[in-house]
DNA sequence: CAGTGGTCTAGACCACAGC
DNA sequence: CTGTGGTCTAGACCACTGA
């Protein structure tokens, strides 16, 4: 990320459709003006544009489509190290059934804890959510998550049956900056339990928080059986 | 990864360039002759050259110093998947003292084990590589390494008392593409021991397998205590 | 079949790093 | 200073595709 000053055109420019976009003010779906259109509202050439939007679009921002124009995308919360992270694919390409099912959901005032996890100062109401992902009957993955309700409110009163909340949120919150980790835990009690192995056993555990322009939005924490679950990733020098 | 036909301009330049850096025709700090050369070459503007060296600057292949020209960067084995995996640098970043011991060393005939492993087909020579890495006395990584001799057949020989045998292969070998594996398992006895934790620990685990032009180089499972390691990365939504 | 994105050009100016 | 990469332009042609 550079956030330092001297912006050339393409930058300022890129800034600032990067901006409408992820502030919501131009929704998924919704037709970014032509090329030449948008060269002309900047006064610059349309290669200038060009540049910007081919650069967007290979950002995953926006789809370009001939003969229609550019579009907004609807955001992909998934960087290239967790190129799969659908949980709902990622189950379905096994081809199994997927199942969730919110186990737990609270809301209640951030604690310390909360404060950590989530990069929150204030202690906002927060709702936290214990979801399992399941593969036909055997669990997959457990979700646990914590949603700032300062940012996103409507996540109180949401219902979760028929959209689980990860899905639910990526169609709220326009377009996220995102943090994750990876580490290997055993299992304690609880998730063993939960996951269905053994107390001890390896896991794979993925930590992601998403920011939006407003403030952090959510954290969430994935819990996989280690013996089922792996992340693969390629790369070629010029990508 | 595309490898489709359709070589626009940029295309074709790009692999051109590529596969001269990538076959070490172009060693790492040689210098790529000026955009305007270039351009000249391959009887296009020098615009055209210019993304193409933009392209691979922000790839990495190349680095680009105003005034002197741009050149060959060293290898770096890493993707966006695995930003920080130089294991020398993570521990001295922790402020340790880095160390690394080869504890076991063999030339062998492949295995099946082994072919799948490399992607190899024939049985060729194979070395056979077992390394530790400690920050200062505790051990901070276990790496067991093949490394197809048919393709970097001067390991057989290599002396690996100063330089890890992964160092000594980004040195040998010019470029290559590469897969990264992560996941979580449980500690059997013998990794316990050689990184003295309990038996059954949550381990992380990340296997990476590299390629050069010239066929299958390296597998190297690098075991990490899962306490004592994370894999992190930040995205933002334009990159 | 008309309009869009995709691409390329020839030329220009600039900042800046090394000579 | 000079030459390099960094950037931008005004214009052009093409392929494709959706109206």
């Amino acid at each position: 990320m550079k956030t330092g000053k001297d912006p050339t055109l393409h930058q300022r420019i890129l800034r600032d459709i990067e901006g409408r976009i992820v502030s919501g003010e131009w929704a998924p779906g919704h037709r970014i003006p032509f090329e030449i259109d948008l060269a002309a509202q900047y006064g610059v050439s349309r290669m200038t544009v060009n540049k910007v939007l081919t650069q967007l679009a290979k950002a995953g921002l926006v789809e370009r489509r001939k003969r229609s124009g550019s579009f907004v995308r609807q955001p992909q919360i998934q960087s290239a190290v967790l190129e799969i992270h659908d949980i709902r694919k990622e189950v379905e390409q096994l081809g199994q059934p997927y199942r969730f099912a919110v186990e737990r959901r609270q809301v209640r005032k951030a604690t310390g804890a909360d404060m950590r996890r989530l990069d929150v100062t204030r202690d906002d109401r927060v709702l936290e959510l214990l979801t399992i992902h399941r593969a036909g009957a055997t669990p997959f993955c457990v979700e646990a998550r914590l949603i700032n309700l300062a940012v996103v409110p409507a996540a109180a009163e949401a219902d979760f049956s028929a959209m689980s909340p990860g899905q639910w949120l990526i169609e709220q919150v326009p377009w996220t900056s995102a943090e994750h980790v990876v580490q290997a835990v055993s299992a304690d009690a609880a998730t063993a339990g939960l996951l269905d192995v053994e107390r001890g056993c390896a896991c794979l555990v993925i930590e992601r928080r998403t920011w939006s322009p407003t403030g952090p939005v959510t954290h969430a924490r994935f819990t996989y059986p280690g013996d089922r679950h792996t992340l693969v990733a390629r790369f070629t020098p010029s990508s």
